[in-house]
DNA sequence: GGAACTAAATTTAGATTCCAAATAAATACT
DNA sequence: AGTATTTATTTGGAATCTAAATTTAGTTCC
């Protein structure tokens, strides 16, 4: 209600809660003593801010305090915690032939999901609208939470989007994925939408929960059917004036390289050309369905030659790729995702002889633990720095 | 003295002066009003503020304030405004045959510049500190500054630097930068010292009084003698992990490109080749001295063939660098800075011809007008940027 | 069961800062 | 001289914090 022109007392409040809320946010059930402790407030201002968040509804209070850690002495402290139902954020991947969304609670915890495909590829935009927002609603009930109760939404597509969440349609292709999904879903839900592109979110998700996890300076190259980049430097997402910061078009130019297919793509094509020409591999059982680079990574292990040849012609192309990024980039790691990811540790190996090729000072190099969720995990830490950026300014819709 | 724990009452002042001090640096003198325009404080609040800075030396009061402007009516206001001269900050340009230092005001205006070679590049460290804190010593002197009025020192060298300001010694060669300037310079004088890598440095100048004046994403190309940059994304300097970020040496990748000699080293190459050669041209006239870029450059505004085709492999050569660190970074803007950029207008047209073979979103290319005082200028805004974000934290040695 | 002990919670007094509104001051215009 | 206008100052009230004294709610011990 009350403007806040530049510093009222007003802001102090603000300010206390917010580094309140931010212990709060790290730890478990804490004692004011311990709040106390962590912000350097006083004892009365630290009960007045933590009664302050619990009529808003952001924190709650516990009941039998004493039953932590057994004995103590003096009069028992009350403690307090997050509320991590305060209300809940969505998590979207909304990719070509399908739309993810994950519900989470404020301490990120997925508590439901749901997956829908689009009929076709080519659909028109409400149609798409239709079907995201009929999974997002899928995934609440599946958890019975109402819509009012959804503080924040961040969705993932396959295109460049700025800083500021806007997707600049100077490639015509990308408009399939602008279609004007924050728009609807603010007028339809009343949600705020933060759009992302799927490959920042996978930095984002890996930095949170994956291999890369507290890294400040981390390349995550999302690699399945196609590359595609998020990179952060100095826990900071990197945008570029169009948000195509991150795409490996450049790739053309680096030799031995030469076109932006992923590790996926790649394993399913080399093997399919092998396999025209006469050699012995036991690739050739899989020659009717097409071979996977599962099957790919598989045979190389078992020894055969094929398999191998390809495997080490995979790694010196990530390598190339991985030397070009991080030599302009310099980060402290670099972490392959995607849905190819859990099976492509065995490349980190060669991939890592081959990198001494291409740099002198070679980055780590890992592979996601996340898999295919690489994207909603990260849109979901995404919609969650909304929020905790925003708490004070936030209503919620039931303060109970 | 008092600790700031979390909010004190306290906090508002500094919040209020810091927002008031903000419109100073951008204004010229001002009263009252406009401040509490600007600001949204209250005229009792603006005023105590004002007073608040005045008696810590960082504003002052104009005396025939009925001066500005004309007729008036009502009582006269007060006027303030910054004293630019409350301190100085030293900008820094720390090569590998001399050191510059420039002395300036704190609104950026250069008072004092002053220039010494190193006897020779492998000189020990202590001798290369002496030389640079001679250096600084006299540029203060020409302005009458004493040393304790210096605020904040930033130097520029030509080595990575992390966002702490630390030279990570990877590859012994940058050992020979880091020769504690830091530790010494606060020993010696007590000042603050700031490193960073001379290309970053270039990229903040740039953006400060170049080419890329106001502009949030941008890579400046350091480009005479070997090509370095620095790359600014949403108004952040790019370190990376070590400070590497905005090496070229991937370079070496790059179909057409293969080493990291800039414009004027491969000209003077080039030119001395075809020398080489029976063919006819006017460059020869030069040949004795060795040809420079620029004389290059105006042979080919001569219609020169030899020159022209020179100029136009310097172009594709730019456009294939720029072309692929701009798709991986997505700048609005790429410019070329250093001693060479201000004849190198004439490659803009060709680069950008180029550039469309290597790019589908060429970004804007442009030569900085800095020279090869682009370093020191961005010095002197990387010392300011320290001082703005710290004033109130500073004390003033002579108060007056 | 009551006294002693202990840590937490609450109350009280004082300081800083802000805003809003009333009052005072300085100048130009008539 | 008187009025209008703009700026400066003063006064009163509110929010917030700290620091110190006081009260409370338990445990422990006799």
């Amino acid at each position: 209600m009350t403007e806040i022109s530049v510093a009222t007392p007003q802001l102090l409040r603000r300010v206390s809660a917010g580094a309140v809320l931010d212990f709060m946010r790290a730890s478990e059930a804490v004692t004011v003593t311990e709040v106390l402790e962590a912000t350097g407030l006083t004892r009365a201002t630290a009960i007045a801010v933590c009664e302050d968040l619990m009529q808003r509804g952001w924190i709650r209070e516990l009941e039998n305090q004493r039953a932590f850690g057994g004995y103590q002495k003096g009069r028992p402290a009350r403690r307090f915690e997050l509320n991590e139902r305060a209300g809940y954020v969505l998590g979207m991947d909304v990719g070509v032939s399908k739309a993810t969304v994950v519900v989470s609670d404020l301490r990120g915890k997925a508590l439901g999901r749901s997956s829908q495909p689009f009929a076709e590829a080519d659909i028109p935009a409400e149609e798409r609208i239709a079907v995201i927002d009929r999974t997002a609603m899928m995934a609440l009930h599946s958890v019975g939470a109402s819509p009012d109760s959804v503080l924040a939404v961040c969705a993932g597509i396959a295109a460049p989007v700025d800083r500021n969440g806007e997707v600049l349609v100077t490639q015509h292709f990308w408009g399939l994925f602008d279609v004007g999904l924050k728009a609807a879903l603010r007028d339809r839900r009343g949600w705020t939408v933060l759009l992302e592109n799927d490959a920042n979110l996978a930095a984002l998700g890996d930095r949170w929960r994956g291999a890369a996890a507290g890294v400040d300076d981390v390349v995550v190259i999302l690699a399945s059917e196609r590359f595609g980049s998020g990179m952060i430097d100095g826990g900071r997402l990197l945008h570029g004036r169009g948000g195509g910061a991150g795409e490996l078009a450049f790739l053309d130019m680096v030799e031995g390289v030469g076109d932006t297919y992923g590790i996926a793509a790649l394993a399913r094509t080399w093997a399919a050309d092998a396999l025209a020409g006469k050699v012995k591999t036991s690739l050739r059982e899989f020659a009717a369905e097409g071979v996977e680079a599962e099957q790919v990574f598989a045979a190389a292990a078992d020894g055969d030659a094929v398999a191998r040849a390809i495997l080490e012609r995979l790694a010196d192309r990530m390598a190339r790729i991985i030397g070009a990024v991080s030599t302009i980039i310099n980060p402290e790691l670099v972490v392959i995702g995607g849905a190819v990811a859990k099976s492509a540790g065995v490349l980190l190996g060669p991939i890592a002889r081959h990198l001494t090729k291409y740099t002198v000072t070679p980055p780590r190099v890992a592979v996601s633990p996340l898999g295919d969720s690489i994207v909603t995990v990260g849109a979901v830490r995404c919609a969650l720095d909304y929020v905790e950026k925003n708490t004070l300014d936030l209503e919620l819709a039931v303060p109970d």
